[in-house]
DNA sequence: ATCTAACCTTCTTTTTACAGGAAGGTTAGG
DNA sequence: CCTAACCTTCCTGTAAAAAGAAGGTTAGAT
């Protein structure tokens, strides 16, 4: 069984970070020691290493909940792991389109701008009067 | 001089949030009625809009704050304006590099994962042994 | 004149996923 | 026995609003 600090550590998550999880109830302490300290097991940081792994991959703590579910369930149906996986993926497809947009019109705002101290600026203009740009 | 709701409704806006920007003092009325609404004058519109448009292009509100005593400033020097807006395409280029990265990972799980009912899924393999996907 | 719907106000709470810090108890080593 | 490094709970703060409660105002229709 390890304390807080080690348990974080092998998760490569923070001490705040696993407290608040015992605290919403996604992976509680396997007990507590005497003096009231977390006590996590090995299949307690297994869990933590799991969410920790999800999260980088931006799934949202309530997504991290519903597949943690299915990991800690021995009668899983790959479908809905798959399910959720692809939504995320198309998630991540709408917001990779956006910033593109939002990239290239940026580009071509700074591009034409000559950048000194004069006071007219296309960026400034473009952003007062809401001319598309392009 | 125009009501919160018309202000908004012109700024493409939501009157929560207009009313939240004059908490801030990011953009207070020109005036309060007797009855104390809030009066919008013209300029007080350009200048919701002009933060509309730079929120839209992820600006920050504090970027926002900066873009606009730049756009009230005759003698804003464009190089500061540009200095912010390249800034703002680096950090998009780093989101998108990372986004594309994750995505490419998570579509590569699940062309693995075959979807049914089995209960032996590589998603949540890989999740739970932080196996490295390439 | 009154009714009612659609406004408006301020204030408080909620959201996400923690981080920071205060105040105080515990433990391990020298 | 001292001290440093742990640990605890509780409170506050973050970004940028959204949502809702409780109540005042206004405009048009009856």
């Amino acid at each position: 069984m390890y304390k807080i600090s080690d348990a974080a550590r092998r998760a490569a998550l923070t001490v705040k970070t696993v407290r608040y999880y015992a605290d919403i109830g996604l992976v509680k302490p396997a007990g507590r020691s005497a003096a009231g300290y977390r006590l996590y097991a090995e299949s307690d940081i297994a869990k933590l290493g799991f969410i920790g792994r999800a999260r980088r991959y931006s799934f949202s703590i309530e997504q991290c909940r519903d597949l943690l579910s299915l990991y800690e369930d021995d009668q899983r149906p790959s479908a809905e792991v798959k399910r959720i996986t692809l939504e995320k993926i198309a998630e991540i497809d709408r917001k990779l389109g956006e910033l593109q947009e939002l990239r290239d019109e940026l580009r071509h705002l700074a591009g034409n701008c000559h950048g000194d101290s004069r006071p007219d600026c296309p960026i400034i203009g473009n952003l007062a009067s809401g001319l598309t740009v392009q």
